[in-house]
DNA sequence: CGTGATATTGTTACCGCTAACAGCCCAATT
DNA sequence: AATTGGGCTGTTAGCGGTAACAATATCACG
């Protein structure tokens, strides 16, 4: 032991493993990297002394001097809602093999808060951004636009991009969903959503939704809204509000899964013939679904193919812009009449 | 060559909006950051300028240069269990008004994949790092110790915090829950849980669990572990598994409130009494609880507010450790019988 | 044994920003 | 008028690494 206490509280540097393995600050850098050559028994002495003294590199000063930051900003409404992680495990997964790094940011489907996390993650110089929507403010616009780095906006496609995009046609879903109804024979149809002004792509399914409807010459019969609370009891008094105001009502389409799930589970315990008397779908396809009494028509959104691709495109960072449109496939479970 | 048009790609720094405003760099970083004094029309040219020329400040070599990264990073097993969402809430509800930002890391229960999480978050130098759980591999506990920054473990107590702690006691959670089940008549009880083997709180919750049960002559007539898929699905498989190998069990503990969900659909579904035949409990007091059909019993984890502590210790940084217990409540729900 | 090629290690100059301190200007004070 | 003390702005010297190049050691070969 030559230095009894090497004081403790200074933070370490690579100065530090340097001096403690008897070669200059750049060959330590350069066996912490892997990059160039470096003598193995020289390897094994830095190797060493970085283990025993417990260094871990700065990535600041490294970012800095070499202008090149591992990072991916990823910007996303919610965690809450089952959708958003599994796009986050297809981001990961591909960049799992890239040495870079997600980093998450939740904006609560505020624009405002959207556009002061765009900021924050691009005052971090990221290799990249991934961004949920084609819907910001124009600032963030700009600043995503400026920042010279590959931008994915996905979920939706329906819209002018940045720069990439990968994601469904939710106006598109919304009217095979309609249609799949009305061919089902379902005439009496109501719509179920969230009230959140600022969720572009359930307000772009309501639009086609409506589309295919008026096309085959009807109307939403009636519609119901809620913000905030558990999503599963809102779907219950929901449906029951429905329900109770228009009795002949046939199909009740949700704007998600999780309300579509209480509102199966309300009908159920009415004792309602589903998908006889009256038939219900949702929309993203979670995992939940499955372990319902009844499996809910939905469609999938392709999330976890949505966050991989938009990966991809990250760690490939292709000089042309390239927009990804994946296609949902309709579920149609148990709880849509079988023609 | 000199360029004749100054290069629109190339990265915006404080010179050039030092350039554009007629000022030194050092005032532009002055108005920038709110610190020092500057004159109101000085301030105002710069921000004009800077806004015009879509200026973001380079965070890391202001982070390099200063000493101080506003970062917090946050560790944890999985995203995907409506646990972890919720104690982020709380952290960043309080971060919000503190500069402080969350940097999230997954390690989806692995040991390894936590290890290197950390390395990469304080690779960066974090102001505070809040982490699930109190069992960690020595490296892990080495260099958080060592990192000389705020450390805060969270959800659980039962074990020696490198720093700060907060949570519950699982064990006793445990505990408690079979002491209501046992007072409440229930004596042939199975348990239903994840096949996790790093998943430790569950783990300890059992222990309590058994103890409790060991204490009152009581063993568990039958368990059943799963791994991966559906939760609720997971839930109504297991389910069945257990009361067709053990007709005359009357009560099914789960380790979470998916899988208990998912059971009590299924007994529901199957005409059983609950809870008079048979009861069932579950553990976390997840909101999703509140639409299905009939309440499970659970026990609330106070997820918000171990997120909200352990995000007010690393803004206060405090000398002494401490460690934090919340007390779980009860929700009896009706799946177990009122004494 | 000299020579150029190759392998390994060191030196220098920043990266973009901020702490600390130095300077300047001008009103107020003596 | 000289002095003083703020208020405001500029200068200098890094922060802890890395790119690019320089230097030295090593080695095969004619």
């Amino acid at each position: 032991m030559t230095k009894p206490t090497p004081d403790p509280r200074h933070a370490l540097t690579l100065r530090d493993v340097s001096e403690a393995s008897g070669v200059s600050e750049m060959t330590v850098s350069r066996v912490l990297r892997n990059r160039g050559d470096v003598s193995a028994p020289t390897r094994e002495k830095v190797l060493e002394a970085a283990r025993a003294l417990g260094y871990v590199p700065n990535k600041i000063a490294g970012a800095l001097a070499s202008q090149r930051v591992n990072l991916v900003g990823v910007v996303i409404p919610s965690l809450s809602n089952m959708v958003f992680p599994e796009v986050m495990t297809g981001i990961s997964e591909v960049l799992e093999g890239t040495g870079l790094q997600p980093v998450v940011g939740v904006t609560n489907y505020l624009p405002d808060r959207e556009e002061s996390v765009i900021y924050e993650m691009l005052s971090w110089r990221p290799s990249g951004m991934i961004i949920a929507g084609l819907e910001h403010s124009a600032a963030s616009r700009a600043m995503l636009a400026r920042a010279g780095i590959p931008i994915v906006e996905i979920m939706d496609i329906d819209g002018e991009p940045i720069n990439h995009a990968v994601g469904i046609s939710h106006r598109r879903a919304g009217r095979q969903m309609a249609e799949a109804i009305i061919a089902a024979g379902y005439r009496k149809i109501a719509f179920l959503g969230t009230q959140m002004p600022n969720d572009f792509r359930a307000k772009k399914r309501l639009e086609g939704f409506e589309e295919a409807l008026a096309k085959a010459g009807l109307t939403l019969v009636d519609r119901e809204y809620y913000s905030g609370g558990s999503a599963l009891l809102k779907g219950r008094e929901m449906t029951a509000a429905v329900l109770n105001r228009t009795p002949d009502v046939d199909f009740l389409y949700y704007s998600n899964d999780m309300i579509g799930a209480g509102g199966l589970l309300y009908c159920l315990a009415q004792g309602l013939d589903v998908p006889g008397r009256i038939g219900l779908a949702g929309f993203n396809g979670v995992e939940l679904l499955d372990g319902l009494p009844r499996k809910l028509a939905t469609m999938d959104a392709c999330r976890l193919e949505i966050g991989r691709k938009a990966a991809r495109i990250i760690a490939e960072a292709p000089e042309a812009s390239q927009v990804e449109e994946l296609f949902p496939t309709l579920q149609p479970g148990d709880t849509i009449r079988q023609a």
